[in-house]
DNA sequence: TCCTGTGTGTCATGTAATTGTCATAATTTC
DNA sequence: GAAATTATGACAATTACATGACACACAGGA
């Protein structure tokens, strides 16, 4: 439910697939990336929690990905492991310079990638997404951090479900979802919930703002 | 505004740059040295939060700044983290023995390097260099320097942990923290406590500020 | 050394909030 | 109007939070 999403950037399908397994065995909601340009395109698309990232991979390497999400804003805050198969320290090195929070080499035990994915995201701001601060439109605003809604100077008060609901539409403004959209992107990925309950949290955050 | 400054003692441009990048990803602000010269100037000038000192330095090695910090009254005080290549323990031992307040072995993942900085500035008068001394909200005012907390007048009694909640929910006004993250804020990086004791200790600061 | 009080962390239990689902109205679409 | 779609209130199950009690460590004093 509060799962965090953990993208995987590696060109193998059976690295890909071994770390899938061992992350979901521990709860991650897992997608995944072949190739850097593909990656890109999920980050920018699903804002996962966090970034695994393989240092060869075939059309431009993992450094050069992870220079670019260090240069734009959006990206900046998303912390990223690097795998790397090498020793050689001048890699790590160089990696760890552009922005990489941490690196494991390969081959590692499931348990030390799954600690050091925890450790980091405990650290980068709440497990749970990488978020912009504030969000507003006309007087009704909601504040990331502080994990609370205004209608002009009074607080709303609303489940957490409903707030990310909220977070979701003024995030993604003029813009229309189904609601095996909306599930994916608010609920997660590969959870198994009714249709319908949409519906059901559509008139929770109605009442909520009226009142 | 808060952000402690550190001062980053190196010959090694591209490791004084690395460390910088880490550091800065972690919101501190950094000023650089590349001899103890230098280093002591601007210690002297700028009154950093810490100090990363290498070990191995020109023109005088690290050790010898450090004796130098320790043997003055001004700078006594100041948090040291060394930073050495060798893990020769002896040298460690010397360090330490001169007033180094915790040490780091290159090279070393950057969580690591900032989860010492946080748990020696938070040991060493809390969090960044002319840190606030009062923090008020409503006639709920807390004092640093005194250790002290007052309801209007009157004196308000609670443990050091409650203490230290209090100042850092009111040091970072505004803002939702998980139990993860206060964890890591208020006791510290490398301690192993359950997440439901933050609860206990809550109530116990609600109890305290219902008196 | 043996108390004693304070501060901490952990646990078990009670209590409240949240969530997903359904049945049934209300509405829109054609 | 019939069919499809959406809105709404109620319910049970789950989850999260609040609280009191307890054990342990530690410092100071008798």
């Amino acid at each position: 439910m509060d799962s965090p999403k953990v993208l995987i950037v590696d060109d193998e399908f059976a690295i890909r697939d071994m770390i899938r397994l061992a992350l979901e065995m521990a709860d991650f909601q897992c997608i995944e990336a072949e190739n850097i340009q593909l990656a890109y395109q999920r980050i920018v698309d699903e804002r996962p929690s966090i970034v695994l990232l393989d240092w060869m991979l075939p059309g431009g390497s993992g450094l050069e990905l992870l220079r670019r999400l260090k240069r734009e804003e959006l990206t900046r805050e998303m912390p990223v492991i690097m795998l790397t198969a090498k020793t050689a320290e001048d890699n790590l090195i160089q990696g760890l310079d552009v922005g990489a929070d941490d690196y494991i080499v390969k081959p590692f035990a499931p348990r030390e990638l799954i600690a050091r994915i925890k450790a980091l995201l405990r650290r980068s701001g709440s497990g749970g997404g990488a978020d912009g601060g504030k969000y507003q439109f006309s007087d009704l605003l909601l504040d990331t951090h502080a994990k609370r809604i205004f209608i002009g100077e009074h607080a709303v008060d609303m489940g957490p479900t409903e707030f990310n609901l909220l977070q979701f539409f003024m995030s993604h403004p003029e813009r229309a979802y189904t609601r095996g959209q909306l599930l994916d992107q608010v609920w997660g990925v590969n959870v198994y919930v009714e249709e319908r309950t949409v519906d059901v949290h559509i008139r929770r955050l109605r009442k909520a703002l009226q009142s």
